[in-house]
DNA sequence: CGTAAACCTTCCCATGATGGCAAGGTCAAG
DNA sequence: CTTGACCTTGCCATCATGGGAAGGTTTACG
């Protein structure tokens, strides 16, 4: 199967493929005589367990664990689940970040009157330059 | 004032002021005989503007069009409350994504066991490849 | 059979925000 | 006068992804 073909059945572009490729993630595909990889089955279940950890937000060191771990049969659960355990810490402190943004965004957007006049709690609040860390 | 000072007394490298003037974020400080930059306390206040929105998570982009409506005085104060609701939104639709990865790997964590044993639902969902997308 | 479209290959460059390092000039204190 | 702390520019790296060029191959159609 050419690398077109194993994007459209995996949700994983060919760019992306090359690129899983080169940083060593994937093991090289085997060429055939024109020099066009060729893949397989087996192949595209791995594209697919790429596309779908890095839909979870996972990042390709940590997809390097997990498909180390998920190509050893016999590994302990216990190294996945620690792996995922972190993520979602690391998602966890992020989103948590990302709250406190919104919420006092959210504070100073209420106090704005949003109309003609210049005066804005907004601008007044980023003019302060975060004195208070 | 030296660019190491700015950087003290704003919080913001130097590296990154020179960053911020070098795409244009900010105007290009004035040099000394020396060729060191100069700044002065309006330039502090800048920074300080720049680094509290940054730490909002403001893009760059986003700042640009913020510092002009800064030093604009007259601006109606509607554009700054456009701009930060825009951002407000673009946080929330970030933090909902992140929420639903972590989610669904919490029920995943929640179903392995973690321990000796090869069998891992984690495994399991990522080998399935997010078909039902 | 010929040609055009749709593939494939590699290689380089860009993003956004930041950090690091190197080579060279300058300044201040000892 | 030397040492160390500063400053300058410039290049490279990150992380994951996309764009595009230049060139070869295959496929499909008239």
């Amino acid at each position: 199967m050419n690398i077109g073909a194993a994007a459209g059945r995996s949700g994983v572009t060919p760019k992306m493929i090359r690129h899983y490729e080169a940083i060593g993630l994937l093991r090289p595909a085997p060429r055939r005589d024109n020099a066009y990889r060729d893949y397989g089955p087996r192949d595209i279940h791995e594209l697919r367990f790429i596309g779908r950890a890095r839909r979870l937000g996972f990042s390709i060191a940590e997809i390097g664990e997990l498909l180390a771990l998920w190509r050893d049969r016999g590994r302990p659960s216990r190294e996945v689940k620690r792996i995922a355990e972190a993520h979602i810490g690391d998602l966890e402190s992020r989103i948590a970040e990302m709250e406190a943004m919104a919420n006092t965004l959210r504070g100073l957007a209420a106090a704005c009157h949003g109309d003609d006049r210049p005066d804005c709690p907004i601008l007044d609040d980023l003019a302060l330059g975060g004195v208070h860390e």
